[in-house]
Formats: C-alpha cells, sequence, structure tokens
DNA sequence: GTCTATATCCAGATAGAC
DNA sequence: GTCTATCTGGATATAGAC
C-alpha cells in the first residue's frame, strides 16, 4: 500500500520557486519603481520565460498582494524580535525606531504597505488581515506603554509616520529625520502620560 | 507701418488650450492614479488626437513636469491668501491647518508634489524651484512664530506631514487626523517656544 | 493647430505542445 | 513545470498632409 512520504519534495521545490521570484521582484522595484515592474523583466531576471510565471501567480495583481503580504510578516517579524523594555519611554522610542528605520530600509516596501500608489491594487482579505495584525502589535505596544486611548494612538502614528515620510521624501538613506525620534517621543510623552495627562483628564 | 497689436490672441488661445489640458490630466489622474495617466484617455478627454497634444507638450514628461508646478503655484497661492494672525500658536494652527487641507484635499496632488511615486520623474529646475519657494514660505512662517532653528523646522515639518500623511492613507476625505492639529500644535509649541524652550537653551 | 497614418515597443494574459 | 506561439490591446512618439 502506497503511503504519503513525510516531506513533500514537490510542495518545498513550489514554494522555493515562489520565494525566488517574489525576491526578485522587490530588486525590479527597487530600481524600476513599485508601478514599474514588468512580468517581462521579472520572469528574465529569474531565468524563465514570462507565461512560466502564471504557474506560481494567477496575475500581476497577485504577485503585489504576495509583495504586500510578505512585507508587513517581515514588520511582524521585526516587532517580534525587539527587546522590549518595561518603561513607557524606552517601550515608545523601540516603537517609533523600530518603525522608522523599517520604513526607510526600502522605499518601495513602505509604499506598497502604507500608501495607496498602485492604481488597481486593492490587498486581498488574507493580506490585509496581517496588516491589521500591525495596526494590533502596534496599538499593543501603546497599551504597554499606558497609552490605550484612540486620540492618543491616532496621534502616535501621526507622529511616528511624519518622522518616516519627512526621512524618505527628502533625504532617504540619511538619518535627519531619524534622529528627531528621541526628542519626539519626549514631547509626546510630556503630554500624554504621566503628571500632566492625568491633571487635563481630571 | 505694421505695429503689434497689444494682445496677443494666438498665446492666448494657446494658453487656455494648454490649462484645458491640464485640468483634464488632474482629472484623470482623480480617477486613474497619477501613474496610470495616459495620452490616448488625456486627449480623448478633450476631444483631441494624441499626436495633437504633442504641440503643447514636448512629452508626457512635461505634462508631469506643468502639473507639479501648478500644485506648487496653488500651494503658494492658498498659503498667500490665508489672513495671518500675529501670536505665535494662531500662525502655527493655520499653518498645519493651511497644509494638511491643501494636501487631503487632492491625494493624487499630494503624491506627485511630496512623494516620488512616479518611476521616471524628475522635475525640471523651473518647477523646483517653485517647490523651493514653498519650503521658504513655510520656513518664513515658523520664523514669525519665532522660530528658525533648522532642528524645530525638521520637527514641525515631521509633525505636519504625518498627520496628512495618516489622514490620506487610512481615512481620505474624512477628518479623524484633521481634528488633532491644534493638540498637535499645543504638544508642539509646549517644547519649542516660550518659556519650556528658553528653560532648555539656557 | 489638428489631423491621419504609422513606427516601435511593451504590457498582461492564454492555448496548448512537450 | 516550462516552453513556444500568439492574442489583444496599450503605450509614447514621429512624419507629414491639410
Amino acid at each position: 500500500m502506497l503511503v504519503a512520504p513525510k516531506r513533500d519534495r514537490r510542495a518545498e521545490r513550489r514554494e522555493a520557486t515562489t520565494a525566488e521570484i517574489l525576491e526578485a521582484a522587490w530588486e525590479l522595484t527597487r530600481s524600476q519603481g513599485l508601478a514599474g515592474l514588468s512580468l517581462r523583466a521579472l520572469a528574465e531576471k529569474i531565468g524563465m520565460r514570462p507565461p512560466s510565471l502564471y504557474w506560481y501567480f494567477n496575475s500581476k495583481n497577485a504577485i503585489y498582494d504576495a509583495m504586500f503580504a510578505q512585507g508587513n510578516r517581515q514588520l511582524l517579524a521585526r516587532l517580534a524580535e525587539q527587546r522590549w523594555p518595561a518603561d513607557a519611554k524606552g517601550i515608545l522610542r523601540l516603537s517609533a525606531r523600530a518603525f522608522v528605520e523599517f520604513s526607510t530600509e526600502d522605499v518601495q516596501r513602505y509604499q506598497l504597505l502604507f500608501q495607496r500608489t498602485i492604481p488597481g491594487f486593492q490587498p486581498s482579505a488574507e493580506a490585509y488581515a496581517l496588516a491589521m495584525q500591525v495596526v494590533d502589535q502596534m496599538r499593543a505596544r501603546l497599551a504597554a506603554a499606558g497609552l490605550t486611548e484612540q486620540r492618543a494612538f491616532d496621534m502616535w502614528t501621526a507622529l511616528v509616520s511624519g518622522v518616516a515620510a519627512q526621512q524618505i521624501a527628502n533625504e532617504p538613506g540619511g538619518d535627519r529625520w531619524l534622529r528627531l525620534i528621541d526628542e519626539m517621543v519626549d514631547i509626546y510623552v510630556d503630554r500624554f502620560t504621566g503628571k500632566q495627562a492625568r491633571r487635563e483628564k481630571g
């Protein structure tokens, strides 16, 4: 009687090729821009003919979708691997730094994940769920720092994404805005945690 | 003897058509995305054949360039038409509100002016000079509010563009982040002007 | 100024052989 | 799984008539 082997070598190989395609896609976007990605160039880069890509992805949008999901998984992993301190200010500093560094590392990934720059693209439900997980993680970090109100969270995301946006738009690869993170956290903390915040609430 | 008439009707007509093309281009980008603009669709929208556009613009990039310049002129006009108050906090509030409202009004314009989303596009020297004027205006407003340091200016642009970015990315057309502007100005002012700032300096 | 006709090239996607 | 061949349609841009 035939038994299924423990390892599915075919599935493994398929996964490996899929990963290779995505890696090549990221590289191409870095040089051609996110919207400039073409299946021809992608196929050529990995030594395939364009139609062969369709064995792995049903459409170009499916590739964007996989990239979107992968980027969000990378960010989740990045957040998970941090050694989170216990104090509020430490948590906020690390949270901001991790996000801004992740964003500035790869402009195209930043645009795909956080901006609506590709005309037709909308992430699938599965990919979008990962993006929601990222938001939940951020919210959990802020809660760990004692901040639970929606208003405080919105202000926080504005501050952090502002630093990232300016760094990317005006000095990609530099650290002119990155260096402002600690001070930004200070002025945020002054307002939203500790004595002052309690005084305003009471 | 022939004398040149005071009005150059031909030039006027050419200008009018140029303006019409640009207006149609903006409308198309709003529905198709910035990168999705095509000369075919643009020509059709104004009842022309595609080659006729080349009488007015040498290339597609020239159209993007004119749009870039126009957007910056619109922002300069917007800043100029404000009735600027005398007090620092009033100046900052109006400055932030004017910029964020301008940004959220038209997402494609925002992307063209403030983000590098089109693969090949780089503004011409003339158009770029207008973008510099915008920055100078912003800097002048901040100076009028008593803030002259580079670091304070960088922090300010991060805060303002963060509010705009979040509003556009997460709730286009809404005011969830717009409503945070006054509070954002408050926490900024607490840090960078008045007693506290002087104490930190001294 | 606007047109027709055309050049040149590229895009994403499918059919079906092997 | 990967290929060749092909479909269909799009793009920007130019030449030259009117």
